[in-house]
DNA sequence: CAATTTACCGAAAGCGTTTACAGTTTCTTT
DNA sequence: AAAGAAACTGTAAACGCTTTCGGTAAATTG
């Protein structure tokens, strides 16, 4: 046999199992081309459907899989999905890259993720450098990225597909995947209310002023109720279980303290429990607490949280679908939105004498 | 403008931050050759200090990022880092997983992370493919992957570098990462031991006869105390918090309830709490409960765990350590161990009548 | 100062795919 | 039966990098 230009397909006698198949070793045990392997791989362009079969049945025997490099050579996007995010909680951003990875599996593309460090102009060029490194078919925008103007305007200059996920309903027409947070919010406090608590507090990740539709939801439900005061009720943290440790102490010891507490996540739940817990009070008797979300946290906790089941594997396999299939007209916005539902578990109850 | 070769470098037009730069792109704007460019952003080879800086700032200012893909196609591994997984706990996994990343970031890896679905030779073929598709630096095995003797055989006879976390300490000699889990869970032991607890259950997710350091570990302090009945206080479930919310069930109505329970993880633990909440059994003071592992689980909890601090961050971090500096001789024996902590929350006290 | 080494740099050959293009059959159509 | 269309398949050129090899210029040596 004469060395031709390419030795690695010399090896007719190659160990079994030894390295990696390729395209050329295929082609040429079933006796055709590169090109019509490839044909075969993608399912494009036409073939001969017994051409098909043994060309099929040599990448089986041969173990053929495609170099997923080599593959995204070819100037287009490769198969890869980037999942970026910064801080979320950890429960939630399990769901979403669940959600993310089951559907890229699907479609035999992959899911990087990237926790991103920096802030501002830094975090926008630390996005870039993963978008030109990974020419990846799209970015999977979480909060608190989702949210930030320069960034959605940066890709969008660049031209990189991204979907936002449960963005603040902006002027921006750009695809994202959402759920109706401000109406959950709402109808978890008329639950709430209905068991006849009047003395409800929330506490928000938010700082005050800053769009916030869970807030909004809750301001719609309490004033519809007529409750006075439902602003001072309303207590300002952050989305994390530290910082909400500190509002709850606060807030627990007023003089009048309230005898639910609505969280705006699961996280910040579990921290007014533990305050809760702390003080000696017991749950839900002496206190009725709610979380947001419905990640692995609600369950675990002591009580379980009654708490809003927000569909975040959904959106997360909704967001990666959305970038795997390339809708029509990406750039514009496509807005896909997905049922909430309230889950009630252990924490509440009706307050103890209701007012 | 002659079309040449290259349409791409044609553009000296181009619209700002339009399209990507190549490393040709690079190369002419610092009138050098793209080997040039190669050799300084891989900083190897001999290269003029005035041309690097030259080419430096050019990369700079066209803002060029090397293709991950083309950069893979050469020959050798790409600089990815795979971690794959199963199913083990959301926060165990998490720690591991930011290890991992953090550590890739510095070097510019990119970590991708595969959750497996399949059970037996299904797995192994699954993992293959994720090793022909992505020809990854290497793969890291966590818990209950690491385990498995095939999947190491497979492994090895591929020639394909991974490091195990946290496996049995068995016989076959690849590459490893772990904590003393076994000394760690005695020395919880005896600390549970110290404060007086003579009735000490063990709740552990292996089933029984396996190899389980942990209950070993328990046993050592058990057994030096004297203490009678020790095999009768383990009980046998998985390592989920649903599993363990039946046994725990079971092991606090028993009629001789333990005054204090050690789980196999936070997550178990966790469950613990909850029964004993739902029992209305107040910890620590009725009960003293520990989790292991450290994860965040361990600091939402209501009381938040004392319990095992494992190096899980630690450990990721080493083993894309290994991986991405590729040791001298992988596939021996090469075994890295990383020190564990006591951790005391508020969820172990004395107990009631210390007997 | 000639000879030899060393430092530096460019040309070019891959790496494993996809894809545009062209070539060869086979099938229709008249 | 010849011409044209359609179906199928092969050739070769990218894609953006790494790396080997060889060549030139500068530094070292005797």
């Amino acid at each position: 046999m004469p060395s031709s230009k390419r030795p690695s397909t010399d090896d007719t006698t190659a160990p079994a199992g030894e390295s990696r198949a390729t395209i050329r070793d295929v082609a040429q045990a079933a006796g055709v081309s590169i090109a019509t392997v490839s044909r075969v791989v993608n399912g494009e362009g036409q073939v001969a459907s017994a051409t098909r079969d043994r060309v099929l049945a040599t990448i089986d025997t041969l173990r053929y899989q495609p170099s997923l490099a080599a593959r995204n050579m070819g100037g287009g996007r490769s198969k890869w999905v980037a999942l970026v995010y910064q801080n979320p909680g950890i429960g939630f951003m399990h769901l979403v890259q669940s959600g993310a990875v089951e559907r890229c599996r699907a479609d035999g593309y992959m899911l990087s993720v990237h926790a991103c460090q920096y802030a501002g102009a830094d975090l926008e060029r630390e996005l870039l450098g993963i978008v030109d490194q990974l020419q990846p078919s799209g970015l999977i925008l979480t909060p608190p990225m989702s949210v930030s103007p320069q960034i959605v305007a940066t890709l969008v200059n660049r031209g990189v597909p991204f979907v936002r996920l449960c963005p603040p309903e902006d002027e921006h027409p750009s695809p994202r995947v959402w759920f109706d947070d401000r109406a959950a919010m709402e109808a978890m406090t008329r639950h709430v209310l209905s068991l006849g608590h009047r003395d409800i507090a929330f506490i928000t990740g938010m700082p005050d002023g800053t769009y916030d539709p869970r807030r909004l939801g809750y301001l719609d439900a309490v004033r519809e109720a007529r409750l006075p005061s439902a602003e001072r009720n309303i207590v300002y943290g952050a989305f994390t279980f530290g910082a909400t440790l500190t509002v709850a102490r606060q807030l627990l010891q007023r003089k009048r303290r309230p005898t639910a507490v609505l969280a705006g996540s699961d996280d910040m739940a579990a921290a007014v429990l533990q305050v809760a817990n702390e003080m000696g009070l017991q749950v839900p008797a002496d206190l009725s607490v709610t979380g947001f979300d419905d990640c692995y946290v609600a369950e675990i906790t002591s009580p379980a949280l009654t708490t809003v089941h927000a569909p975040l594997q959904e959106l997360g396999q909704a967001a990666a679908d959305l970038l795997i299939k390339g809708p029509p007209d990406m750039q514009a916005g496509m807005v896909l939105s997905r049922p909430w539902r309230l889950v009630q578990r252990a924490s509440v109850a009706a307050p103890k004498a209701a007012s």
